[in-house]
DNA sequence: GCCACCCCAAAGAGGCTTAT
DNA sequence: ATAAGCCTCTTTGGGGTGGC
């Protein structure tokens, strides 16, 4: 059937039985004509967001003080009494206004006060704090980043995407008035940040939750923990790898799929047996953080982290003020504002102090009213709409550009989804994306084309994720695919992707698409390429493939590409497939690796 | 030995400036 | 007018250094 729907060229989803798409598994959507329009529309101006409504709503505020006002004010007359009032005043205003918010803190709290007791003994320093946290890792042995390890998930820590800009507001203020108590009393203040070092970092269970993915916690194998009477058994590590997981969350999903429906009490029972075992075993390939964390100090490292300590105030004292005036900043305008030496010398700078500010909160960077330039773009067979009140886009009547995804997170989760593909494919680059779309892939066959046109930014991986994007809307077995340049390089763009990043903090875990797999460029496509349209692997290179070799540990299919580049010695990019029948030759490679199923 | 910090190089497309 | 070069913007990973 594969090559029959391929030499049935334009293909449009209406010609598609819907007994035929069943049985791929695919979501059936109303044909396209059946939406409110097939023509592109221009959006409607999005609907006030839940934190604006509120704000209308809510009472005027007392009147706060600015951040760097509170900081200066530390020289010239605050008492002790004062800041203690100050501190008291906050919590309890926290406590009155955002009891529920307070509520959901959980194992933050937990945290908050042990950092407390960190503080309060003075200088520990961050050996001692990394006692003071939870000993979910202790002894944990990070033998790479793809292994597993058994941990608990009530240790992970994640940032806490449900407050309004009210309740941030609270935790920044409650913040500076403890930093005003403890400088009043003779100590330095101190920041408490998760920890995005490599032991606490870990491959674990995606708990399915968040996303309209509900197949994610059903099918797990029962017969596959560690004692499992899998053929892969004998020879099996004492756990399997992430890539078995997944494997099996993937196979999971398809037949979750199917019986959901019927689910009785046993079916119930069931999953809850196949949550508690995953838990127990570890991973399906999304990385977490746990709840260990670093202490920063003026005083730390002979003064090394006092730049890092006072970049974190001057962020805070710019997002306080964004979030006063109910404004938004991209990460860039907040460079320019703050940029010049010895505080902010570079882009990187600000980037790393707000990811402190993201560490120390445990807030987003989208409840910060921090946002990014947009990037992604979107085409295809899925119809976006921005909010409830707003008008559909029809992806794939769009021009070869396709749809800007949102750079701001929150636009991304207001989103809604109508997809009618049976694939997703996402695309490194956005020159072979709107060569793609100008082709009319989709129309050859039911896919969504995404590409965030290089390093995925939050935004387009948010897009994607199973929580708030693409894939929760889709159907849980829909293949996620992903063509790269063949390099080293490409597969670092995957594997951000699949796994997420933990250098990115509490945010760069969360966005993970753990069932993306490597369609191409693949060593087996390049048969008649011409060796002119190859590169030699750089030193660089080398050194990458040797970091990837770490985190892609047991994923066997994504290592023999590595090696193949290795042993070749060579890279090239997606455009060397020209060299083999034009466009129209990478045309037909990816329709006929898609159809065949030829992806890992 | 582990960790954090800092610097560097790189991915990609688009925009702007300068040279031919 | 066109091409080349540089900068923008966001994110990534590697490696060196020094503190704990």
């Amino acid at each position: 059937m594969a090559y029959r729907l391929a030499a049935k060229r334009p293909q449009l989803m209406e010609d598609f039985d819907e007994p035929e798409l069943a049985q791929l598994g695919a979501t059936y959507a109303p044909p396209l004509a059946a939406w409110p329009s097939r023509r592109a529309t221009v959006p409607a101006p999005p609907a006030p967001a839940p934190w604006q409504q509120r704000r209308q709503q809510q009472p005027p505020r007392r009147p706060v003080p600015d951040v760097m006002e509170i900081l200066g004010g530390l020289g010239d007359g605050l008492t002790a009494s004062d800041c203690e009032d100050e501190a008291v005043h906050h919590g309890s205003e926290a406590d009155d206004e955002e009891g529920a918010a307070s509520g959901e803190l959980g194992e933050g709290e937990d945290d908050e006060e042990a950092g407390r007791k960190g503080s309060q003994r003075s200088g520990s320093g961050a050996g001692s704090d990394r006692e003071a946290g939870s000993g979910a890792c202790s002894g944990s042995e990070e033998e790479d980043g793809g292994a597993l390890e058994d941990v608990d998930l009530d240790e992970m820590v994640e940032a806490d995407f449900g407050l309004d800009r009210s309740s941030v507001l609270a935790r920044i203020e409650g913040f500076i008035s403890d930093a005003v108590a403890a400088v009043a009393h003779g100590q330095l203040p101190e920041l408490q940040l998760v920890s995005t070092a490599a032991g606490n970092t870990h491959m674990v269970a995606d708990g399915g939750g968040g996303g309209g993915d509900g197949g994610g916690d059903a099918g797990f194998d029962e017969d596959l923990g560690p004692a499992g009477s899998d053929s892969r058994g004998a020879a099996a590590p004492a756990q399997p790898s992430a890539v078995d997981y997944m494997r099996l969350e993937d196979e999971g999903d398809e037949d979750g799929g199917g019986g959901s429906g019927e689910e009785g009490a046993d079916g119930r029972q069931q999953r809850e047996r196949r949550r508690r075992r995953r838990r127990a075993h570890g991973a399906s390939g999304r990385l977490r953080l746990g709840s260990l964390t670093q202490v920063k100090s003026i005083t730390h490292g002979q003064g090394r982290q006092a730049h890092g300590v006072a970049r974190v105030f001057q962020i805070l004292a710019v997002v306080h003020e964004l979030l006063r005036s109910g404004r938004q900043a991209t990460q860039r305008d907040i460079y320019y504002k703050l940029l010049g030496p010895p505080l902010f010398p570079s882009a990187t700078a600000v980037s790393g102090a707000i990811q402190d500010v993201v560490a120390l909160l445990r807030v987003p960077r989208s409840a910060l009213g921090i946002a990014c330039s947009p990037r992604g773009a979107v085409a295809g067979r899925v119809a976006l709409r921005d909010g409830p009140g707003g008008a559909w886009v029809d992806c794939g009547a769009l021009g070869m550009a396709g749809h800007a995804i949102p750079g701001e997170l929150a636009a991304v989760e207001r989103l809604s989804f109508r997809v009618s593909a049976r694939y997703i494919l996402v695309v490194e680059k956005d020159c072979i994306f709107q060569r793609l779309t100008e082709d009319r892939l989709h129309e050859r066959l039911p896919i969504v084309l995404v590409t965030a046109k290089g390093q995925p930014d939050l935004a387009t991986r948010a897009f994607l994720s199973r929580r708030e994007g693409l894939m929760a809307a889709a159907a849980p077995s829909l293949p996620i695919l992903g063509l790269v340049d063949w390099n080293p390089s490409g597969a670092c763009i995957l594997a951000t992707y699949k796994f997420g990043n933990a250098r990115m903090g509490l945010e760069g875990t969360r966005y993970a698409v753990p069932r993306l797999q490597w369609l191409g460029v693949r060593g087996g496509m390049l048969d008649g390429v011409p060796r002119s349209a190859f590169h030699a692997l750089t030193g660089r290179d080398t050194a990458l493939l040797g970091g990837l070799r770490r985190r892609l540990a047991g994923h066997t299919g994504w290592l023999a590409e590595l090696d193949d580049m290795e042993e070749r010695g060579l890279k090239c990019d997606i455009e060397a497939l020209y060299t083999v029948g034009g466009f129209e030759g990478l045309h037909r490679q990816l329709v006929r690796r898609i159809l065949q199923q030829q992806y890992v």
